[in-house]
DNA sequence: CAACATTATACGATTTATCGTATAAAATCA
DNA sequence: TGATTTTATACGATAAATCGTATAATGTTG
């Protein structure tokens, strides 16, 4: 899943959490942040610093990693 | 390359723009930043925030993703 | 060695993320 | 529907990232 813009983090960080059949507060007791700040990363409505970034993707079993830029996938949404 | 911390991050992209021949204030530059703050983020010295990292990936033609953990890879350094 | 180029560090100012806490709003369920 | 759970929002306080700018330190090259 490729990361280019906030809500993007957002939008995966709400996906791989529903997955997992997890609440906000069970992936916000495992990063050792608030529930309130899971609710804003997952909306997209604020920058989350790099080692905020991986404490939440830690708690969801999840890496992160840079990749050489590809095209971007056809969005039939844009259509 | 998988990132699990701040240094992970910094060396990759010194790692990456050296690969391209590029300076620090050509990175900058193009990602609208400092150069001090490449120097910064090279080292480690601060936790970049989430648009700064895009910001400066998309400066060396690279993107994140969001990959299922692994375990580490062996590490020979460790020995 | 001497000039030049590049990177690292400094410092105060500003912006922003995160906190703690509380509650409103929305969703789920019995 | 009513109770309960889950998520979103609020707000002031604190910590940290980033800025602009300048310069020190280091590296490179003639």
């Amino acid at each position: 899943m490729t990361i280019r813009n906030n809500k993007d983090f957002g939008e995966s960080v709400r996906l791989e959490r529903l997955k997992r059949n997890m609440r906000q507060v069970d992936i916000a007791r495992k990063a050792s942040v608030r529930q309130a700040l899971i609710s804003e990363l997952e909306n997209g409505a604020t920058s989350a610093r790099l080692d905020t970034v991986l404490k939440v993707l830690a708690a969801l079993d999840m890496d992160l990693s840079i990749v050489p830029r590809r095209k971007a996938e056809f969005d039939p949404t844009e259509y």
